[in-house]
DNA sequence: CAGAGTGCCCTTTTT
DNA sequence: GGGCACTCTG
């Protein structure tokens, strides 16, 4: 094996002979590089069976790169080779020794809606309302017990009340659970490492098979995880375990970053590798980087170089509001765009899901191309999960929650009052819905349940012979379900059908890629996949939160919305947990180091939330910015208009002699080596971005009034210019061909309703139309 | 019983 | 600004 590629402590780590180690990597370190060389070295050079090695990651994707990588190294090599993530490996390990680990072989997994739809009709059994005790909140009461290893059992109240109605509700909750045959993801974890710890008999025969466990992310791991990880390698000891402390960004979902701190405790004689010599970024990008993360307590001492050139300045943008931010995104873009990078290499980061709505509409609006990693999934849309549902009714008829999902949709007659019936029949019989639709005969409603009954064992005998791809095809049909769509002229219900389509043709995928397609297989599969698994696809601007952004890397990389009370978003408030603002700043320091060579970063003096207005302090993971490594673009007193949203308030970097206006307009993104472009920035926000109001199409530039108040967002709103369009007017569309007008809609984004024969309605901006 | 309409809460972040 | 649960009406 060529080893001439490492460094010193890359080799280290893929040379280390066994027992226990553990590598802190930091960012873009060659951390992936140098888990895939030692498997390979484990599997081509020591003789290692692959099927004794097990890699545990976070996500689908991560596992998939490794045994991609892998295959590369050593051709066949990953072929048996265990490797998934933490909820994979639990939930196929525990299907492999179902009878041994007490749960349902054939069950289901629930996720989070489904948890709380269940935990939801629990409370409803014991007559608790939910608007006193919020569903969700028990429902993370449960899954911290979970990750705590704590059944209802040992579950301490203290005589709390509160904590005595959790435990009550936890109670029963696990009892339904078990009854449905469903597993929530908690459940993975927990139940497995439960049967490992108490049946000796499963754990030397699982701790036995795997001679060698490596583990990646480690900083990410809770407790259950860690208590999984132990077990698995109590036999042989070969264990490695890689992370960095500094990028533990899920503590709010159990991670412990003591796990990897303290693994020198637990493994005394564990040797500790440090990879420190970063190959992505730019030297001034680490520099920054370092101001922020190093002013955290409690880290594992290192600090990272590169031997890449120092590289562009940051750059810093005050920006007016989220709208303003938006287009200077979007100037940004199309700057980069013209000076010839490809926009797969530009990612957008924000905190929350939320803020991406007015960058997507900046984008769109300027007809860049971009997609959203994350934000609603693909599987959790309404029809997707519904089919989804229906299958697992197939799979399993105890899967009350996903029964009364589905039971009367589409409509059946089967309505509130006889629904609820059953569920109390189910409850008090403690039975399954399913058995308790027998129970129902004799009135009208109870004819109904027994047609849907009939049905879905129609189904179900169908789906013993049938091939897995078919199947959904005929559930749609007998179910009567694509029949509502048709019915319903409405776009929405063309968007249905499209994604049902697509659900259709991965299931199809699914039963091409795997050599025995089992249903219970595939629905596990798609309820375990994960945001970060999201395929990239051709030249788009990458949009994201900075949690979806890690373990990937871009040229450019614009983090936006960097306010106090924004990002970061919580710890703010010294009454608050401090553990919590030091989580926020490995966010910012996960975000910054996710760039290779230029980092942009903006803030809004003002942001409009819940369709109000809050005023914004610039972060203060921006004012840890070294001065010099930044150009401070549009920080300078705001001349009027702030007045009225708050007292005005100095910005610590203001400086009294900014150059003379405007040496340059536009970016100064260099494509050359002019090193002063950086040092003269455009004096004030108005330069940066033109004159002209670049992402409003064929609209008017903002008013004179605009530019200084805080207010100017109005503007956007009023009197847009709609280009000619009106109702009755015939238009041409490039996708959907001629229509005609409905309606027409003013606003930031001039839109109007069409309708086009063999489409129907659609509601789409005039950019898109042309007269016909 | 179904569909339309209204008020409420909301926001981290995700396997 | 939006999604969702609940209420009202046909």
């Amino acid at each position: 094996m060529d080893l001439s590629g490492l460094n010193g402590p890359q080799r280290e780590a893929v040379l280390h002979d066994g027992g226990p180690l553990v590598v802190f990597a930091g960012a873009g370190s060659g951390k992936t590089r140098v888990i895939t060389m030692r498997i390979a070295r484990l599997v081509a050079e020591q003789g290692v069976a692959p099927w004794r090695i097990l890699a545990v990651t976070f996500t689908n994707k991560a596992a998939g790169e490794m045994r991609e990588r892998l295959e590369h190294l050593v051709p066949g090599g990953a072929k048996g080779l265990q490797v998934g993530t933490f909820h994979s490996t639990c939930a196929r390990l525990l299907r492999l020794n179902a009878e041994a680990a007490g749960v349902k072989k054939d069950f289901v997994i629930y996720d989070d809606q489904d948890q709380q739809a269940m935990v939801k009709r629990v409370m409803g059994d014991l007559n608790l309302d939910p608007k006193q005790l919020p569903p969700k909140q028990i429902a993370g009461a449960i899954n911290r017990a979970k990750q705590e290893m704590t059944s209802p059992e040992e579950m301490a109240t203290e005589g709390d009340p509160y904590r005595e109605m959790v435990r009550r509700i936890y109670t029963l909750y696990e009892e339904r659970m078990g009854k449905a045959g469903a597993l929530d993801f908690g459940d993975l974890i927990y139940r497995f490492v439960r049967a490992l710890e108490k049946n000796e008999e499963l754990r030397q025969h699982l701790a036995g098979r795997f001679l060698h466990q490596l583990v990646d992310e480690f900083q990410d791991t809770n407790h259950a995880q860690l208590r999984l990880v132990r077990a698995l390698a109590s036999v042989h000891r070969n264990l490695v375990v890689v992370g960095d402390d500094d990028q533990s960004i899920y503590r709010w979902r159990g991670a412990d970053r003591r796990n990897i701190l303290d693994f020198r405790g637990a493994y005394p004689d564990a040797r500790v590798v440090k990879l420190e010599q970063n190959y992505r970024s730019t030297q001034r990008i680490l520099r920054v980087a370092h101001s922020v993360i190093s002013k955290n307590h409690d880290r594992e001492p290192k600090e990272l170089w590169t031997e890449n050139p120092e590289g562009d300045k940051v750059l810093v943008v005050r920006c007016e509001d989220e709208r303003d931010e938006a287009r200077m995104v979007v100037r940004g873009v199309q700057e980069l765009q013209n000076k010839g990078a490809s926009l797969a290499e530009v990612a957008v980061f924000y905190r929350t899901h939320a803020q991406s709505r007015v960058l997507e509409e900046g984008l769109r609006q300027a007809n860049l191309p971009y997609r959203i990693v994350g934000g609603v999934r693909f599987y959790d849309r309404a029809e997707v999960k519904d089919l989804l549902a229906y299958l697992r009714v197939i799979q399993n008829p105890g899967d009350d929650i996903s029964l009364m999902r589905v039971v009367n949709v589409p409509a059946r007659g089967i309505g509130k009052t006889t629904l609820t019936r059953l569920l109390e029949d189910a409850a008090r019989t403690g039975s399954s819905v399913w058995d308790a639709i027998d129970e129902n005969a004799g009135s009208g409603p109870a004819r109904k349940l027994a047609q849907f009954k009939e049905m879905m064992e129609r189904l179900r005998s169908s789906a013993k012979t049938l091939p897995l791809e078919d199947l959904p095809g005929m559930v749609l049909d007998e179910s009567g379900y694509l029949e509502m769509l048709r019915a319903d002229d409405s776009p929405e219900a063309d968007a249905r059908r499209e994604n049902l389509q697509e659900l259709v043709g991965s299931i199809q995928q699914f039963a091409e890629e795997h050599d025995e397609p089992t249903l219970a297989s595939f629905l596990e599969d798609v309820t375990l996949a994960s945001v970060a698994d999201e395929q990239s696809d051709g030249a788009k601007v990458t949009l994201m939160t900075v949690h979806a952004a890690k373990g990937l890397e871009f040229d450019t990389v614009m983090v936006t919305g960097l306010e106090e009370r924004m990002f970061p978003m919580r710890g703010t408030d010294p009454a608050e947990d401090p553990e919590e603002m030091e989580e926020e700043r490995r966010l910012a320091y996960v975000a910054f180091t996710r760039a290779r060579q230029r980092l942009i970063l903006s803030y809004a003096s003002v942001r409009h939330i819940y369709g109000q207005v809050r005023p914004g302090d610039p972060s203060r993971f921006v004012l840890d910015v070294p001065r010099e490594d930044a150009v401070w673009i549009g920080v300078e007193p705001r001349r009027s208009g702030m007045a009225s949203a708050r007292p005005y308030r100095p910005d610590p970097w203001d400086r009294p002699s900014l150059p003379a206006r405007g040496g340059r307009g536009g970016w100064g993104i260099r494509s050359g080596r002019d090193d002063d472009a950086y040092d003269e920035p455009a004096r004030d926000h108005a330069d940066f971005g033109g004159a002209d109001d670049a992402w409003q199409p064929g609209g008017k530039p903002k008013s004179a009034r605009g530019r200084d108040e805080a207010e100017s967002y109005v503007d956007y709103s009023e009197g847009s210019d709609m280009g000619g369009f009106a109702p009755g007017m015939r238009v041409r569309h490039p996708k959907f061909g001629v229509g005609e007008v409905r309606r027409v809609e003013q606003g930031m984004v001039p839109k109007a309703d069409v309708i086009f024969p063999g489409w129907g309605k659609k509601t789409l901006a005039i950019q898109y139309l042309t007269p016909a």
